[in-house]
DNA sequence: CATTCGTGGGG
DNA sequence: TCCCCAAGAAT
């Protein structure tokens, strides 16, 4: 029989693959070590929906922090969630540290794609990951680049979200028996460097022959994507509120749901990405107004107004006062980061 | 099935 | 500047 899909790609992984710090060079055995997947599941929770770059310098801190699930499982909530700061999609810090607490109590993690896909925060996607990545077994990988390049493979031309029932029958196909987490791996690689979304470098790529999308001539068109809604323009005001002229700020926490759930945050007027904020001032005092910063979020664009108070009267509701020196280490989401800095700054 | 959830980098 | 989107999950 001539060479598979999936022999072409394991040989080119071989040669290509990206050195990462969650990963075993190619066709490694792997390390008979409770670390290795609490890595493997670290590493996938924090890639959900985020790039590599910006994953790398939290995945450093978060293992020399907490080296295995156990120290995560007892780390204190806010600690895990200051560090998470910035990384976005903040439910995934909440997961994890149920995740953890799970996982430590029951002595590891399970080994099996379906116990592991009960676990909080791992879908079928990370389910599958690290079933196979982890712990070597055959299991089906479907991410946002596989779809990508399975569409391609394949030429499945219906569009998302409809077409995933084919894209992960078509990738079931070419999913080896063995080295299923390489073989995941190197189709992540390979869409992430090669069959890009905009510009795929068809030339470089080790399947072109395979490839029926390449053979039609417009592989960039697949796979077919829905047409996206406007993203609404919110505004709202977050309040900078000092104490002893400047040296503390006092800070709240956000509920646990919802938008930056569960964060520590500058006090604000209610906004949200449904509805802007009230305009008004928690409470009375002579006010200074010290400009905005703007923030894309995926679903909307805030304007947020920043008002600074100093005041020796504690503003109502649940909250704490931090000393603004240290306002870097607060655990901020990058919103109400740049709300600090403008502050910090003056206006 | 559609919506809600961040952020930073690249074209 | 603006738009796109990246190792998706929960509801």
């Amino acid at each position: 029989m001539t060479a598979s899909i999936s022999d072409h790609l394991l040989a080119w992984y071989d040669k290509h693959a990206r050195a990462l710090p969650w990963r075993l060079p190619p066709g490694a055995p792997l390390p008979d070590d409770p670390a290795w997947p609490y890595r493997v599941w670290l590493s996938e929770v924090m890639l959900q929906q985020t790039t590599v770059a910006a994953v790398k310098p939290y995945f450093e801190k978060f293992t020399a922090l907490w080296p295995d699930v156990t120290a995560l499982a007892a780390a204190p909530d806010d600690a895990v969630m200051a560090a998470w700061a910035g990384l976005g999609y903040y439910s995934r810090a909440r997961n994890l540290m149920k995740c953890a607490r799970e996982v430590a109590v029951r002595g590891g993690f399970p080994t099996t794609e379906a116990e592991l896909r009960q676990l909080p925060g791992l879908g079928d996607y990370a389910a599958a990951a690290i079933a196979a990545i982890a712990f070597g077994q055959r299991a089906v990988v479907v991410d946002a680049n596989v779809e990508r390049v399975t569409a391609r493979l394949f030429a499945i031309t219906d569009p998302l979200p409809g077409a995933r029932k084919a894209i992960r029958a078509a990738t079931a196909g070419i999913t080896p028996a063995t080295r299923a987490g390489d073989f995941a791996q190197a189709m992540m690689d390979l869409g992430a460097q090669t069959c890009t979304t905009r510009s795929p470098r068809c030339l470089l790529c080790p399947l072109r022959a395979h490839c029926r999308a390449h053979a039609a001539g417009a592989p960039e068109r697949l796979p077919v994507k829905p047409a996206k809604k406007p993203v609404p323009e919110r505004s709202g005001t977050a309040f900078w509120i000092t104490r002893q002229g400047g040296a503390e700020v006092w800070l709240v926490t956000r509920p646990g749901k919802g938008m930056l759930g569960g964060m520590r945050a500058l006090p604000d007027d209610g906004w949200s990405a449904r509805a802007d904020g009230s305009g008004m001032v928690p409470l009375a005092g002579d006010w200074r107004e010290l400009g905005a910063v703007r923030h894309g979020f995926t679903h909307a664009q805030l304007t947020l107004r920043v008002m600074a108070l100093d005041t020796d009267s504690p503003p109502p509701g649940e909250g704490q006062w931090r000393p603004v020196s240290q306002i870097e280490d607060a655990g901020l989401a990058t919103l109400f980061a740049k709300a600090a800095r403008l502050a910090l700054a003056g206006g």
